[in-house]
DNA sequence: CGAACAGTACGGTGGCCGCCGAAGCGTGGG
DNA sequence: CCCACGCTTCGGCGGCCACCGTACTGTTCG
């Protein structure tokens, strides 16, 4: 066990953990610049991550991509970064950009004040039920995904988690995640409600995607900016 | 994040995390005892956990008693196991003793062959449900727990994790965590059906606890030793 | 077929940190 | 009242490991 967190707890390590934890595979070259070290230097924590299966890799021509080795390790590193983001007495600079906040991927599935909204309306209107951590679909849930042209049955049969809450890094809420999760982010990519920027794991709601998101969801994203710098409430 | 990950990652540490897995609280001298390293090594490190509230401390006289901060680093330290167990390609001795993987504590609730059979019930009965990491009682449940003399809405009242299965480390399948194990872990206590092993995390299955564990969930613990030596089984 | 590039292997250096010996509190018991 | 005990702090030592410069393999172009 001890083996395992040392290797995150270096911090080149976790940056490229960090990185990987979008569910995208990226280059060799690409983590060592988020992580701020040489390409050797990279090199050998690569292959470090990967002798302990943490991350796995596929050559393509002359580059080598990497992603995260599962969900197991994408859990890991969201419970580290809950219990990161509790303890931190240090002098900590909350400076998460503000368009982290409002909405990004985690791993597969949408986080931010986007994601805990949507999970907060599932909730309300009974599609799916959380416990503190841990959740189902409810029936009338599985209609509301169908509706929305999103195969329930499809996420189920697989064999990873199929429903389950992640503790908002950003918010302190919970968010869904699991199978159905990611159904329903990349289906919302598929619709073109929300888009992705470019190398990095914030997401943007398209202005179509705001009247939709408003429409179906009764998500009013509109506040964001009200609490853009809540810096500014009085202690 | 790679701050508390690199907390856990030194082997002495991750002794005293794992000693403080089983929810309770032991004084400075019996963690050094665990992490084989001296007082005043310990002490330093205790600092660290403390500083990052990973652990609490209470002084009681010339004694000072650390427990864990909270149910969310009982949570990571077991999905760090998880994906320890996952891992490792090294030359990895499975040597977890028998008693150990029998029956134990995981923080606050039962895991081993005990707490793994007792969920397999609960799910089999249709009293709990599983996603494959989310979960909720169902009103089935409710009434069993109840006439067990188990009080369900109180665990369910409170801000912590209600229901959640937790990949058991040793059996490699789920137990019941959050709330209601931890319910069901106190009562069975109380029934004095199971007891606990001085200063270990073990768990011992009272001759009553045998009767009644098999009469109530159907379990039953006598193959216990046939998978005593699994190491016999033909590669 | 050779140049440019991505990625990897190796060796040396430097810094961080875990470790213990010795000494300094505070509590509890004889 | 003093001593024993549990815990903590300080200082110095030693080892591990992240880091990079150099050099090598394999792939993709012109």
């Amino acid at each position: 066990m001890a083996a395992v967190a040392a290797l995150v707890g270096d911090p080149a390590r976790a940056n490229m953990l960090c990185a990987l934890m979008d569910g995208r595979a990226y280059a060799a070259g690409e983590l060592a610049f988020v992580a701020h070290v040489s390409p050797q230097t990279a090199s050998g924590h690569l292959a470090k991550l990967a002798d302990a299966k943490l991350i796995a890799s596929s050559p393509a021509g002359r580059h080598r991509y990497f992603r995260l080795a599962g969900p197991h390790v994408a859990a890991m590193l969201e419970s580290i970064m809950a219990v990161a983001s509790a303890s931190p007495p240090r002098v900590k600079p909350p400076r998460v950009p503000d368009d982290m906040r409002a909405a990004r991927m985690c791993y597969d599935h949408l986080a931010g004040r986007l994601g805990v909204a949507l999970a907060d309306t599932l909730q309300a209107r009974g599609f799916v039920e959380f416990g503190t951590d841990g959740g189902i679909v409810t029936n009338a849930g599985e209609m509301f995904f169908a509706e929305l042209g999103i195969d329930i049955a499809a996420a189920r049969s697989g064999r990873r988690a199929f429903c389950r809450p992640c503790i908002d890094w950003s918010e302190r809420r919970p968010h869904l995640a699991g199978a159905v999760g990611g159904a329903l982010a990349k289906h919302l990519f598929d619709l073109n409600w929300i888009a992705r920027v470019r190398d990095r794991r914030v997401v943007t709601v398209t202005p179509k995607g705001r009247l939709q998101l408003a429409q179906v969801f009764g998500v009013d994203l509109s506040h964001a900016h009200d609490h853009a710098h809540p810096q500014r409430v009085s202690a």
